[in-house]
DNA sequence: GACCTGCTGCGGTTTG
């Protein structure tokens, strides 16, 4: 090896002989930057760290090959690195990357998740050495159902490696792997030192100190430093017919192309013949979508190119396809939601489509990731936009075109480096009381504050205090509530709904899943779809890019038997809440209607489209209005996010209105602009964030949240809203 | 007007 700097030399020199003879043999010129400045802070220093820098940039060698380096000459009993991913098809992948590494080190590896091979880890269990790569649930049921071989494995880690550590900061997932890496300290009473691994997120801060609660400003943050590829943007603008409303259906022939149709002519012509990735925000519109490609190749008499890819889809069909676009050999264009968003390896695309605007600059960031990973390539990134016909009688709100000026402000944010950071979770009681539970089956029993102490202990229950917890108990150990008991010793145990619970299958995820439909074709899985389908032998379905009719309904095992047939119908997938849009996206799309710049990536339609939002703006002379009639009903243009608008709605359905939140304000049904003002005028003081929880309808969002107090939850509803209450005054007074 | 993620232990039978 030919060191090109000299810190290089360094780091090279301090791994351990084995993997220096490996990294030759790799044929590698030099250590990356990431990778330089890893091995130093992991083999100079005692700290956590974080690692923050894109998908092709090298970090799971560069947090791997110092740490088995450090842990090659272990010679006391136990595990000594756990690896933690969100997902088994990564733990996966990792594992096929360091196998032969750790063969040749004599370092046991071992898959520890729901698919991984039994034997495996049996052997593991009888010389507990080495690594493991686990899930949070397997975690779970690690120290749920088997506590003592969980001592015995994870009592005496040197490092825990979080994979994706972003997918963990937001959500409750987050939460539970937080407190089960407080649990696993508790079992030997030794703290492993932390590395986590990231894409590039906005606040290092944030991730820091969800790695160290304790201590944030030790963890030594070693962010990529390299610049993205140059970007190269179309945003394409599409009229929808005059017939069109409601969500995407199938084509159907002899009539005039919708949008979509001519989004997929479009597509099809540009996207053929390369590897591609077109993130369609719906499995019904990838659906839709793959549906319209396939028909197009057979009208052109050539093999088909285009694929879906999302959550519904079996595991065969997704690996196939992700087989396919890994090695590169076919052209293959991926129509998926996010589950191509995540790190499992599929080589590097062409380009990256998206129908509709981008919602989030996380997820723009993560999917522009997916493009331009070849050196010097470029990332290609085209969005397809549609807007309403213009009719009489089209809601004011629409011809404003809010998704070409939505995907305008996007790309001007995306430009200023702003990502999302993320909130106070409201899904904090659900885990709390979940690993509360959980906790009680491991030990047998326990105290209130040893249960306080380790949830204290993980970081983001931090808002849950110990009366609050303390009120969470005595419900759980209400007769009518029975998950707990009390002994007279003041020991807490299981009650009877609470060992039912904590025994069944569904216990071990903290998220929720409906029942299912399984879609099989003669013998092969093609995927599932919500039970609320209703079905019968003679149903028509287009699933999997194919178009299938019912042939048998087994309705006690929920499978339905499939042939391929001419037509079909878009199966429903049950739909849930809406990703909330950030306040600064909300003031950016402001920012883009009072400016006149013309961006250059737009084509003609698309420009045509944002000139009409912007003359409409000027006409509703919203610059200095805040109020737009529409009908009987009146939309309040708050200019902010999804989390102030909601709050906002809580306070005007508190006066008696009917509304609703929306992305760029509220909209109240049967009240014209003075009446709102009015109501607004009339408020002496602005309510408190306490005040209007007591008029939030929807508390129980989380999947545990049936089994905890109300007022508990209406509490921990005024501090997740606290900082959007803080500046409701400030919009008051705009709206006033 | 959204998306994604995960899963034990035991007793029985079969197979090498």
């Amino acid at each position: 090896m030919q060191p090109s700097a000299s810190k290089g030399v360094d780091s090279f020199d301090r791994l351990h002989p084995q993997i220096r003879r490996w990294i030759r043999e790799q044929g590698w010129q030099e250590l990356r930057d990431v990778q330089d400045r890893t091995i130093q802070a992991i083999l100079g220093g005692d700290t956590d760290v974080l690692i923050a820098a894109s998908t092709a940039s090298g970090k799971t060698e560069a947090a791997f090959l110092p740490v088995l380096t450090r842990v090659a000459d272990r010679t006391a009993p136990g595990v000594s690195v756990l690896y933690v991913s969100p997902l088994k098809a990564l733990i996966n992948d990792q594992f096929r990357r360091l196998d032969m590494l750790c063969e040749r080190m004599e370092i046991p590896i071992t898959r520890w998740h729901g698919d991984a091979p039994q034997g495996a880890k049996t052997r593991i269990l009888r010389a507990p050495r080495g690594l493991i790569l686990i899930t949070p649930e397997s975690v779970e049921a690690l120290l749920l159902r088997r506590s003592a071989d969980a001592e015995k494995l994870l009592g005496s880690l040197d490092f825990v490696v979080i994979d994706e550590l972003h997918a963990f900061l937001q959500g409750p997932r987050g939460l539970q792997l937080a407190s089960l890496l407080s649990r696993i300290e508790l079992l030997g009473g030794v703290r492993p030192r932390r590395i986590g691994l990231s894409a590039t997120i906005g606040d290092l801060a944030l991730a820091a100190s969800w790695l160290n609660p304790a201590s944030p400003g030790s963890v030594a943050i070693i962010e990529s430093s390299a610049d993205g590829p140059e970007l190269r943007l179309q945003v394409r603008g599409y009229v929808r017919e005059p017939t069109e409303a409601g969500p995407d259906d199938l084509e159907i022939e002899g009539e005039p192309p919708k949008a979509l149709d001519r989004i997929a002519d479009h597509a099809f012509e540009i996207l053929r013949g390369s590897n591609n990735l077109f993130f369609a925000g719906s499995r019904r519109s990838v659906e839709a979508l793959a549906d319209r490609f396939r028909r197009r190749a057979e009208a052109a008499n050539v093999p088909n190119e285009f694929f879906p890819h999302h959550g519904s889809l079996s595991k065969e069909l997704r690996e196939e396809l992700e087989l396919r676009l890994k090695k590169g050999d076919a052209p293959t264009t991926a129509v998926a939601t996010t589950t191509l968003e995540l790190g499992v390896d599929i080589g590097s695309v062409k380009s990256v489509a998206l129908l509709g605007p981008p919602r989030s600059l996380s997820s723009l960031r993560q999917r522009l990731g997916r493009s331009g990973r070849r050196q010097g390539a470029p990332a290609v990134l085209r969005v397809y936009v549609r807007e309403p016909h213009l009719a009489s009688d089209l809601d004011p709100l629409e011809r404003l075109r809010p998704d070409i000026v939505q995907t305008v402000a996007a790309v001007r944010l995306l430009l200023d480096h702003f990502v999302e950071p993320p909130g106070l979770d409201p899904a904090v009681v659900s885990v709390a009381l979940h690993q509360t539970l959980s906790m009680i089956a491991q030990r047998g029993g326990a105290r209130a504050d040893s249960l306080y102490r380790s949830l204290r202990s993980a970081g983001p229950f931090a808002e849950i205090y110990s009366p609050d917890y303390a009120e969470l108990l005595r419900w759980m150990a209400r007769p009518e509530v029975a998950l707990l008991e009390q002994a007279p010793d003041g020991l807490i145990m299981l009650g009877e709904a609470g060992e039912r619970l904590v025994a069944g299958r569904d216990f071990y995820a903290v998220f929720e899943s409906d029942e299912e439909w399984r879609l099989s074709n003669g013998g092969r899985t093609l995927g599932v779809i919500p039970l609320s389908n209703v079905i019968t032998v003679g149903s028509l379905l287009a699933f999997a890019g194919q178009r299938w009719r019912v042939v048998a309904v087994d309705d006690r095992a929920k499978v339905l038997e499939v042939t391929r047939h001419r037509s079909g119908r878009l199966p429903k997938f049950d739909r849930r809440s809406v990703e909330p849009i950030h306040d600064r996206l909300a003031a950016e799309m402001r920012a883009v209607y009072q400016s006149a710049d013309v961006p250059p990536y737009l084509d003609a339609v698309a420009r045509q489209l944002l000139e009409e939002g912007r003359q409409n703006f000027v006409e509703a002379q919203l610059a200095v209005r805040r109020y737009v009639n529409a009908g009987g009903d009146t939309h309040v243009m708050t200019w902010r996010g999804f989390a102030m608008n909601s709050v906002l709605a809580v306070l005007l359905t508190a006066a008696g209105l009917e509304c609703e939140a929306h992305d760029l304000g509220v909209t109240v049904a049967n009240a014209t602009d003075n009446e709102v003002m009015g109501v607004l005028g009339n408020l002496t003081t602005t309510p408190s964030a306490q005040d209007l929880s007591e008029f939030v309808g929807n508390l129980r969002t989380a999947k545990y949240d049936a089994f905890a107090p109300e007022p508990l939850l209406r509490r921990m509803w005024t501090k997740t809203h606290a900082s959007a209450c803080a500046r409701l005054p400030q919009l008051i007074k705009e709206l006033s």
